[in-house]
DNA sequence: TTGATACTTCGACCAATTCCGAAGCATTCT
DNA sequence: AGAATGCTTCGGAATTGGTCGAAGTATCAA
């Protein structure tokens, strides 16, 4: 098969409504069942069956066996990073007919994580502190963790050592939000800070989406200790 | 339309055979008309037309009318973005084949344009000799250019004084490279530097391809300026 | 063993989309 | 003006591909 082929063929399998909507299910980086993912769509389960087989098979996604269920999850973070691209591309239409969106939408457009990091007015509210304290500096290509951001991260306990392997030099990533069209926060020190919310119960995952929402104890510790005013 | 419903429409313009010939022919971000777009994806004048209006009308073109001929170009780097995102995907597959790969896709491994910078084995290995040497440091997240770089771009004469703009640090971006499998450098930094080696005569683009060829020229001022020992 | 749940395979139907020939419009060349 | 080029629109044929009912396999629970 050539390259162009290959080509049409991933993105004809991101191209249908029912397969978009459990591609994008799984961008919190989960791993549902068949017949999780058939629900999500609003297909029935022979069709979803279909669909998830076709994904597996070209690369988009593992299946992993466990009794009589079948987890999916997304093959790589190089096919979430595919999937966000997408939807950068997809999004500017939706926020001029903003008046259509509904409540689960919304609650998207809030908070939401994005495969391993947070997007969404939280995301994006939580890197303005960071910038606005000189704790970050983000550029459209890249970012960088200053020394009073190391320390705060250290100090808050938010592990980034892992990240900081490297050289002496803290590097991060932005993401353009197609929600709020400004970067946030993302690479490894996002996926370290979105891990640490959820480790202290500060942000919660909304039933049967990849929105979350901010805990009133998560409200209190993203004010105090990193200076978010989330609105 | 429902935000899902945006993605998969978006998605699924980009996975017609067709369709995605075209895009990839404009991935160099140059402008063409629709009779050299239907000459490229092998389909005749009316297909091609139909074609570039839907995808105009999405938002992935944009089209600059000139007496009779209608150039059409990607509406966006982050059109672009969305298409090496996918191609990264579709990418392995091709690899494992590589016993097919005809004459031009060689020349597109050996080197190319991905939008606005260089990639394919010329790519990185530019990116490569610049690390070995010490004049940038590239992470999985996010790259940086030292100040032993800084001196070497500006002895070159590579203006980067655009991206040097926002602080005093200059921060550059990676990006996977769907036939290398390995980082090469890109963003404003990598922007820049391709234009000086096609404004220099150092690389020649192969007519009617994104297919680059260095000059013998160029190969000795890559080799002397950069300390690129290209194979 | 019996029944229930999770998922897949098969087959047929239906809708959407691609495709090109023919014809039409706009611009440029002679 | 007349002819040629670049591109678009129209209309109908052919194919592709999603969909679900029905039936089949695998696992688990009593």
């Amino acid at each position: 098969m050539s390259n162009n082929a290959r080509f049409a063929e991933i993105a004809a399998l991101a191209g249908d409504p029912g397969r978009a909507s459990m591609l994008n299910g799984l961008m919190d980086g989960r791993a549902l069942t068949a017949t999780e993912l058939a629900r999500l769509a609003g297909i029935t389960a022979q069709t979803a069956s279909s669909h998830l087989t076709k994904m597996t098979e070209a690369g988009l996604l593992l299946v992993e066996k466990q009794g009589r269920h079948r987890y999916h999850r997304l093959a790589s973070p190089a096919v979430a990073q595919m999937i966000e691209s997408i939807m950068r591309i997809a999004a500017p239409e939706a926020v001029v007919r903003q008046l259509r969106t509904g409540p689960r939408d919304m609650a998207l457009r809030a908070g939401r994580t994005c495969y391993d990091h947070l997007a969404g007015h939280l995301g994006v509210s939580i890197t303005d502190a960071l910038i606005d304290a000189g704790h970050i500096e983000l550029g459209l290509d890249a970012g960088e963790v200053t020394d009073s951001g190391l320390a705060l991260f250290d100090r808050a306990g938010v592990d980034i050592k892992a990240a900081a392997a490297k050289r002496g030099r803290i590097l991060c990533r932005p993401c353009l939000d197609w929600s709020e069209r400004r970067p946030h926060l993302a690479g490894a020190i996002g996926a370290a800070l979105c891990a640490h919310c959820f480790n202290h119960g500060w942000i919660r995952r909304i039933e049967g989406t990849r929105a979350v929402s901010v805990t009133p104890n998560g409200h209190r510790h993203l004010r105090e200790t990193f200076g978010v005013r989330y609105s």
